[in-house]
DNA sequence: TTTTTTATGTGCGTTACCCCGCATAAGGGT
DNA sequence: ACCCTTATGCGGGGTAACGCACATAAAAAA
């Protein structure tokens, strides 16, 4: 029913810390880009793993998972199009206590750790933007644990799906309520009273592993404050990403 | 009745980051280094506003702290003689979304930003050092983050306990149940209940405003996954910063 | 189609925590 | 010694979320 577009392969510059780079900074790099899908539910990488590559994210979201051991997990960040998957590599950690999962099917550019690393040691823009995306990365962090600790489960779902929004080309997702449990780290049950509650207010709609946002600013009314800050603190890096890329200051969207 | 002790100003290589750094390097920034009381409750650093030093403590402990619209308030991470204040300085995000409090009386050596950002831009020993500890604090901040929504205030505040009594010489923290919830992130009564138990089982002994560990092992018998895993991460970080110091790769303590 | 799998709806008892108010006691200051 | 501030103890009512068990419905597979 819905019109197949036959997708054409997003260039590795679709990734906002590539656009930045300069020409001949991307140009060093590039040879060494794999092309890769992400499908659905996949994972980059596997807590306390040694990592051996970064993915520059193309399309579809990528979700930071803590798993504990009791298999209780929380969703400590999510990364689209304008970040990567892997930044302790450059970070000097070898590998991290949390599972990247695919949330969103898409595709990626992955590099070989050492030709990021040796990047990375040249100091030039590569490093900025990296650790600028991480900062952001952070506040995410934080902000999460903030919404984890004092927010009902309703709102915590509206930062959710604004958050999954922001990184998808639709407003329609692809994911089952049991998994947004997951990532939110409640009951299932809980994600479809919250969920049934926005529908009955025609916020959303949903049926079987996909939910569709209706009326996106009366979601973003509802919202707790976490995620206007954690959006403000990524369109920070976002414009400063862009401003790059232009070359000019372009348009100062504050 | 307790000896008091005069106490010497601490060198600023008491502090971890520093001691691992070489004589040349540190060399060059010692000249402009301010030493600073850290009194309990002060704020290092205000969220919103600009930073304009980094801290390199030597003693005591800073709570990394998100307050909320609301008042609502949680702890993010701490950090003690192991770590320093002010990460955004490097990491490019000019200012932070929480605010670092003094949690423990103690000092440190505060660096002005421009010098901090020169060697930081060297990539040098500093560059790697002040990663490595950013690493470990995302670590934390993600278990926190987990801990939260999984775990009981008990447990909670066994782990906060153990994380505080790593950064201290003594066995006993100066802080009043109240601080402590804001911490947690709970109500005072909740940490009014869960201490009571906990002292009750021997573990622990207070009064007003102080808090006695008696059983230590006991604690980490009680005290959750999260406590482990950020102190494996931490330890991991100290004893790479401890085998640069002695420059010999040292018994190695796992 | 029919069957099987998987996602969602619902109800109910339980629990941990919240919010509020107030009693009590422990220190610090004068 | 006193007061007075401030930390802690305690209770009662309310609620959001949990855990479990099962009914139903929608896809997917046969």
């Amino acid at each position: 029913m819905t019109t197949k577009v036959s997708a054409a392969r997003p260039p590795p510059r679709t990734n906002h810390l590539l656009a930045a780079l300069s020409d001949t900074d991307f140009e060093r790099l590039s040879p060494h880009f794999d092309y890769v899908d992400m499908p659905l539910g996949s994972s980059l990488s596997e807590s306390g793993s040694r990592m051996d590559h970064v993915y520059f994210i193309t399309d579809g979201i990528v979700s930071l998972l803590y798993v504990m051991e009791n298999g209780a997990s929380a969703e400590i960040a999510v990364t689209g199009n304008e970040g990567i998957v892997g930044i302790s590599l450059f970070m000097g950690g070898e590998s991290t206590t949390s599972r990247a999962i695919v949330q969103s099917e898409g595709h990626a550019y992955r590099l070989p750790a050492r030709f990021l690393r040796a990047e990375f040691e040249r100091g030039g823009e590569l490093q900025h933007l990296l650790l600028r995306f991480t900062q952001a990365l952070i506040t995410q962090m934080s902000q999460t644990a903030v919404c984890n600790r004092h927010h009902e489960v309703e709102l915590q779902l509206c930062r959710w799906l604004l958050l999954s929004l922001d990184r998808l080309p639709t407003n329609e997702l692809h994911m089952t309520q049991e998994l947004i449990a997951n990532m939110l780290g409640v009951r299932r049950e809980g994600v479809t009273e919250a969920a049934g509650r926005l529908q009955e207010a025609g916020l959303i709609e949903y049926r079987r592993g996909h939910i569709k946002v209706l009326d996106r600013p009366a979601l973003e009314k509802r919202v707790c404050e976490c995620y206007a800050v954690v959006k403000k603190e990524s369109d920070r890096l976002l414009n400063y990403v862009a401003s790059k890329s232009t070359g000019a200051s372009g348009s100062h969207v504050r």
